[in-house]
RNA sequence: GCCCGCGUAGCUCAGUGGAUUAGAGCAUUUGCUUGCGGAGCAAAGGGUCGCGUGUUCGAGUCGCGCCGCGGGCGCCA
């Protein structure tokens, strides 16, 4: 906000440091001043101090007191820096250079160029590359319970997150639509219940899984087992591989049937991703790769990059470590073709990056994908490096951490699942009861929409504001619980500002702020001009958490706000034009910052 | 054995090498509603930042060594 003069105070410092012949201080690194009531930016000189010690100490023996130095130096430089529009005095304080802001000037500044951006506000410059996030990435076959919701919200925060920092983005998702455990349910759908499937894209979803978790049980060898159990076991087992061997001979048969019933598993799929508002651009089937990665393999032996030892009756491998040229073991050894000649989910992983970097042209390439695959990741991407993708080295694995139980892992066959759809009904009927109590006057057709908006928003956060890398243990009570550091106390910042602005009857089209301002508005106008910069950090980092953190505070900040200071009621016209423009600021950049979470911002709740 | 991650308040978690006294939420205790919506605000108690040792003017943050927990490691995905 006040760039050009920052420059003119970065050149007196580095005037004032050759005049008395002090060492050249390099890039100087401006940081907010801790809030105190007013604001501004400080730089320090404990590095310039400690350097200056060290030359001292090289030509005379002398130590220097660092810290003290430091604060001399600043001291100097506030005392020598001229007068600056803008900027209404200058500190040293232990070792700092504290400059701060004119309020007016400031405020007015953050404000106009807010509302001026409007939902525009804190977008990135075009960077000029492209990035391709995959994520939602369930199999088929089964149904989408919360661990896939974690994946696929984090998904779609990062993308939205690359999106608004300024790269053209694009959103693929991966389903996993073959395999044993596709076969085993299309193998039970046609032996038991052919025809039988329910009405509703959730129910026959759901049903997918009940059939999977059965069939499973059916195939699954028991304890105390009688002959005739074991032979009919064995029987079925029989039938299963068979089904998989139809499948991949292209028997038209099996083809339709998995075809059919995988078309369920989508549906039910698009209709939670609808939910959530997330619009995939790139459909990939794992069952779609596979020609293609068999073409890799070939490929690879041909470059010397995999050894094959099929002759010796074994598999294709690609030894990486020794590729590399590297001693140490790190990337160990990959299988890429079975012995029978099948390809694996690291031989498709190499296929869909090829397509990724060639057919999509995109320069970096995001993988959001449960932690425990990590060491997979990185060595399909030293294959991708050794295969010549300069591409690889921009790929990154968003490694997140597994959501389970407090009873423990989820696994289906225990019948240990908590569905999704589940969980987002149960937030939805909360989220109404709450209504009806606080806002009893809410008329019935907007009930629902705000209902889901709120719920679906807690959900979203629950997962979001907790680091990538972290495990959570689901926990229905916690993630709907609507105090405290959560969606809702966002929303409601939200929708008390709206509020505000909605007795007002509008924004007023302009306002000074030559006015004492408030700690608290101080404090607010602080947080909404650095939403800029957490954005771009957040961005860099692959951390939508940072977003989660910087709304939370934002709206903290409001609430607290609202409650000290009045808006409507201002004790004079200009204070009431100018509080109504930074209520309404503070409410564009809420909506921002929830909308890189996925999340809605209702009109009211 | 090797690799990755984690260890911060009773619980769940934040924390760019730099700002008095390491921060939130939940839980506990207390106060605030004739004011713009109380899904809120204000406040209190609660910490050997796993242990040790370096680097540094300065370490919860960086290095090294331990301890503990979780995950991964050639024909699963």
């Amino acid at each position: 906000m006040f760039e050009k003069e920052q420059q003119a105070i970065e050149a007196h410092i580095q005037r004032y440091c050759i005049e008395h012949g002090l060492p050249e201080p390099g890039k100087i690194n401006w940081a907010p001043i801790p809030f105190a009531g007013e604001w501004g930016i400080s730089t320090s000189f404990f590095k310039l101090a400690a350097q200056e010690a060290r030359l001292v100490k090289e030509r005379t023996g002398q130590s220097l007191n660092v810290q003290q130095r430091a604060q001399e130096i600043a001291e100097g430089i506030a005392n020598s820096l001229p007068e600056l529009a803008g900027f209404t005095r200058y500190e040293a304080v232990r070792g700092y250079l504290d400059l701060f802001f004119s309020t007016a000037v400031f405020t007015q500044r953050v404000v106009d160029s807010i509302l001026a951006l409007g939902e525009n506000f804190g977008r990135g410059d075009p960077k000029g590359e492209r990035i391709m996030v995959e994520y939602a990435q369930p199999n088929t076959h089964h149904s989408f319970h919360i661990g896939h919701f974690r994946n696929a919200i984090l998904g779609e925060a990062l993308a939205r997150l690359v999106e608004f920092a300024g790269f053209e983005t694009i959103r693929a998702s991966y389903p996993g639509d073959i395999g044993l455990g596709v076969i085993t349910v299309v193998w039970a759908y046609q032996k038991f219940y052919l025809g039988q499937e329910p009405e509703g894209v959730h129910e026959r979803g759901q049903w997918l899984l009940k059939i999977y978790v059965e069939a499973t049980n059916l195939l699954t060898p028991k304890e105390n087992e009688t002959p005739e159990e074991k032979a009919r076991r064995e029987a079925f087992e029989a039938e299963r591989r068979e089904f998989y061997r139809r499948w991949d001979a292209g028997d038209p048969e099996v083809r339709e049937l998995w075809l059919r019933t995988r078309r369920w598993s989508l549906d039910e799929l698009q209709a939670i991703l609808d939910m959530l508002d997330i619009h995939i651009d790139v459909w990939f089937f794992e069952s779609e790769v596979d020609e293609f990665a068999k073409e890799i393999v070939e490929e690879l032996i041909e470059k010397g990059i995999a050894d094959d030892e099929r002759p010796q009756g074994g598999a294709v491998i690609v030894k990486i470590d020794e590729k590399l040229g590297l001693k140490k073991e790190k990337y160990r050894t990959n299988v890429i073709l079975r012995s029978d000649g099948t390809t694996l989910y690291l031989t498709k992983d190499l296929a869909l990056a090829k397509i990724k970097f060639e057919r999509y042209q995109v320069d970096r390439s995001l993988y959001v994908i449960d932690v425990r695959q990590s060491l997979h990741m990185q060595q399909t991407y030293k294959i991708l490096e050794l295969m010549g993708f300069p591409q690889a080295e921009k790929c990154y694995h968003l490694g997140y951490g597994f959501v389970s139980l407090p009873e423990g892992a989820m696994s289906a066959r225990k019948g240990r699942v908590v569905l999704f759809k589940d969980v987002a009904d149960e937030a939805i009927r909360r989220v109404l009861a709450v209504i009806a109590e606080k806002n009893p006057g809410m008329p019935e057709s907007q009930r629902m929409d705000v209902a889901r908006q709120v719920g679906l928003g807690a959900l979203a956060y629950a997962m979001l504001s907790v680091d990538n890398n972290k495990d959570i243990v689901f926990d229905m009570d916690a993630a709907l619980n609507f105090d405290g550091r959560t969606a809702p106390y966002i929303q409601n910042a939200y929708v008390r500002a709206n509020s505000i602005l909605r007795k007002a009857g509008g924004i007023p089209v302009q306002a000074s702020f030559d006015y004492q301002l408030t700690p608290h508005e101080v404090q607010l106008i602080d947080l909404i001009s650095r939403f800029p910069a957490i954005v771009q950090q957040a961005a860099q980092e692959y951390k939508p958490l940072y977003i989660a953190s910087y709304a939370y505070e934002l709206a903290s900040t409001f609430h607290s706000l609202y409650h000290v200071v009045p808006v409507l009621q201002a004790e004079s016209e200009t204070m009431r034009d100018a509080r109504l423009r930074l209520v309404a600021a503070a409410r564009q950049t809420l909506r921002n910052a929830l909308r890189l979470l996925d999340i809605q911002a209702p009109e009211v709740m």
